[in-house]
RNA sequence: GCUCCCGUCGUCCAGCGGCCUAGGACGCCGCCCUCUCAAGGCGGUAACGAGGGUUCAAAUCCCUUCGGGAGUACCA
């Protein structure tokens, strides 16, 4: 804990006072100044196609009046912290501003105006804490003692270049830029589809731009499979990314490994402006010191001071940045609020690898600043990485050093009101509903795998949106549109979510009774014609139908693509399963007796139903009404055999039910005459003729 | 170990000092409907981790404690 005394009631209000020095260093509060520079009305860029969107003129938004939830009340953090709230509070209103809309947005025109996210919180009460106060303190000039010498990071340009005064009225602040930075190696799972997700909705509801980039620093785990399967699981989820590998955009490549240039540029740069330092200790020397430090009792943090001086220049080293050895930084999250590190407890990063290749955080941090990213949001397991981020942050655009290096290496200049990532939201993790992190047993399998379980990309969107998430009124369910409007960060939950197919699969229920039909029967069409064969290695987690069973010789029951006839029975079988559907890979177990003509029996319904004394009387019964039939619709089927249970003595229950395992195979079916009318009733005649031995043998049998 | 984060029904979300004998959703249980299975309707079950404090009043504010998670790399 940083530097909490006992919990004496005395040492209480004392606890968080700290020697002016040690104030925030300056790298971290590296913030928006009041109206910053006034955001210019680009054009985005090209519109995907799958969203034939309302075009039509944006409002602007309002000036945020809530404060942060991680605001600190004057009770705790003095001065400075009351006036940045009260900075806050006094932004002017900003009038509506007209600015082209993206085509794409869905709902753009039915969207109320909003105010961005980055600067809206929970609001509290005027004078209450809402988190638990941090240091406080803030807001005061940098401190010394760390080097490199710095300024503030705004110091050196005039106030004038920060604020462009707007001609007709007040500044508004720049267009929201998120990204969604995957590692390529694997697949999507839900837990980065679902920060994709928030990315994609803060954009979306804040006229923002949503970037998406591929973080291959190591470039040999990026295989163009992966990379095709991530951008296909995007494209089937429906969100569309401005700027990206594929959608192209001004401020590339997207991809890390081509910005390498870049990124060295750039480590040359700061090694020139001495916030590097060589570090000659190989890694397993490195491991034995901090081993040293563990057993003397000393934190293993790296530090210039602790780190042995270069000896020899042809010597390989690793530069490491050099942070500050005391103060602390603090950095506003969206959705953990204020969160506060001590930098003597940060280790200086590695920046540079020995063998010349850069290392994650310096690439991170370039590429965020390069591309103008506003507002990064990503997993908790990330927020650790922060400070040293931030401290760079400053870094790297003080002086233009970032510009130089864009220049020099041929990449896109900065849009001049870029500054750099004021804003964090660290997502809580997902896991499963046993509390443990996510693995394959909680569904926790590539995104794709969803597709093929049967799952609606909108049910996906919908649910994953719902986890650690929750809007204002309480609605549930909620399209892409609906979402883009309630999203916020400041209703994002800080605990970790379990992920519970349970409700997965009931939405995904409600959804699939929601479609139109024709609509459903094409979205059934992957599984019938081999696209999604049934799966058979279902685990007891995410089975939910247990009597499904394994499917070993299945065959395809459309053809590809279907037939007009395939499909006329499909739309017809539709409103039979519609409402019994969870998944649409359930259609699966619904659809073989409509569209073969052998039927196999199920053995199980057999021995429970055909079994049964009387089953082949029924079946005789049923055989010749039917046949006798002059219309076949289902209610001359229903007349034809609901007598039957008054003729024979038996509840309607004893009547259906062979009559259902003869025509269907199974015991559990659509409803019998409407599943009759949809097949021939020359197949049916023959499916009950068929079954009559069958009855027979079993009621015989014991 | 150290640093940071988190803690309301089994699960997700509500709750921002009195409207809380804690609300909604999924799940579960029961009833209704019913040709099977579903769907649908109705009802029920179930939580503020613990202990102190502040207050007329605490799930909400403070402290401690316990529990969980993440980070602690020349991975990202």
């Amino acid at each position: 804990m940083l530097g909490r005394p006992a919990g004496d009631a005395a040492g209480r209000l004392l606890r968080h006072r700290r020697p002016l020095r040690d104030l925030p260093h300056g790298a971290a509060r590296v913030r928006r100044l009041p109206g910053g520079d006034r955001a210019r009305a680009r054009p985005l860029p090209p519109v995907p196609r799958h969203h034939e969107g309302a075009d039509g003129e944006r409002e602007g938004r309002r000036r945020p009046r809530g404060r942060a939830r991680g605001h600190q009340g004057a009770r705790r953090g003095g001065g400075a912290a009351d006036a940045r709230g009260g900075r806050r509070h006094q932004r002017p209103l900003r009038p509506p501003r007209r600015r082209r809309a993206h085509p794409a947005r869905p709902g753009a025109a039915r969207r109320p105006p909003r105010r961005p996210a980055e600067l809206r919180r929970r609001r509290a009460p005027a004078g209450r804490a809402v988190r638990r106060p941090r240091l406080g303190g803030r807001g005061r000039p940098p401190g010394r003692g760390a080097l490199p010498p710095r300024r503030h990071p705004l110091a050196s340009r005039s106030p004038a270049d920060r604020i462009r005064p707007h001609p007709e009225g007040p500044p508004v602040p720049p267009t929201p830029r998120v990204r969604f930075a995957p590692a390529p190696s694997g697949w999507l799972h839900v837990g980065s589809v679902r920060t994709a997700l928030f990315n994609w909705l803060h954009a979306r509801g804040n006229d923002g731009v949503a970037i998406f980039r591929i973080e291959d620093t190591d470039a040999s785990r990026a295989t163009a499979a992966s990379m095709d399967a991530m951008h296909d699981a995007m494209a089937w989820l429906g969100l569309d990314w401005d700027e990206g590998v594929r959608a192209g955009g001004a401020y590339g490549p997207y991809r890390q490994s081509e910005r390498k240039d870049l990124h060295r540029a750039v480590a040359r740069r700061l090694e020139e402006t001495g916030v590097l330092y060589r570090d000659e200790r190989t890694a397993e020397e490195l491991e034995a010191w901090r081993n040293e430090r563990r057993a003397a009792d000393l934190p293993p943090i790296v530090k210039r001071s602790t780190t042995p001086p270069p000896a020899g220049d042809d010597r390989t080293a690793t530069l490491r940045l050099q942070l500050p050895d005391e103060g602390t930084t603090t950095i506003s999250d969206l959705v953990r609020g204020d969160v506060t590190w001590d930098w003597a407890h940060e280790s200086d990063p590695v920046l540079v690898r020995s063998n010349g290749d850069v290392t994650y955080p310096l690439a991170n941090s370039v590429d965020d600043v390069a591309q103008g990213v506003t507002l990064v949001c990503r997993g908790e397991d990330l927020l650790s990485v922060t400070p040293r981020q931030v401290f760079l942050y400053d870094l790297l655009t003080r002086d233009g050093l970032i510009d130089d290096a864009l220049a020099e290496v041929g990449l896109p200049a900065r849009e001049p009101d870029w500054t750099v990532p004021s804003g964090f939201a660290h997502l809580s993790m997902i896991v499963g509903m046993d509390r443990k992190k996510l693995s394959k047993r909680h569904g926790s399998v590539s995104i794709q795998e969803f597709a093929r379980k049967g799952f609606l990309p909108e049910t996906i969107v919908n649910y994953l949106a719902l986890l650690g998430w929750g809007p204002e009124d309480g609605r549930e369910r909620l399209d892409r549109d609906e979402l883009v409007a309630a999203f916020s960060f400041d209703r994002v939950s800080r605990s970790a979510a379990a992920f519970d197919t349970d409700k997965l699969t009931a939405f995904n229920g409600e959804r699939i009774r929601d479609l139109d039909g024709t609509e459903l029967a094409h979205r059934l069409v992957p599984y019938l014609d081999g696209t999604y064969p049934p799966s058979n290695e279902t685990t007891e987690d995410d089975a939910p139908d247990g009597e499904g069973g394994p499917v070993a010789d299945w065959e395809p029951l459309v053809s590809t693509p279907p037939t007009d006839e395939e499909l006329a029975i499909l739309r017809g079988l539709v409103p039979l399963v519609q409402e019994r559907m969870q998944r649409l890979d359930e259609v699966q177990r619904y659809a073989p007796a409509f569209f073969v003509d052998e039927l196999a029996l199920d053995q199980a319904s057999v021995d429970k139903v055909l079994g049964k004394p009387g089953a082949a009387d029924v079946l005789r019964a049923a055989h010749r009404e039917l046949a006798d039939l002059d219309a076949w619709t289902t209610e001359a089927i229903e007349g034809a055999l609901r007598p039957l249970s008054e003729e024979l003595g038996i509840g309607f229950g004893k009547v259906a039910q062979p009559v259902r395992v003869a025509v269907t195979g199974s015991q559990v079916s659509p409803p019998l005459f409407e599943s009759v009318e949809l097949m021939p009733r020359g197949r049916v005649l023959a499916r009950i003729e068929a079954a009559i031995p069958v009855a027979e043998a079993a009621g015989s049998g014991d």
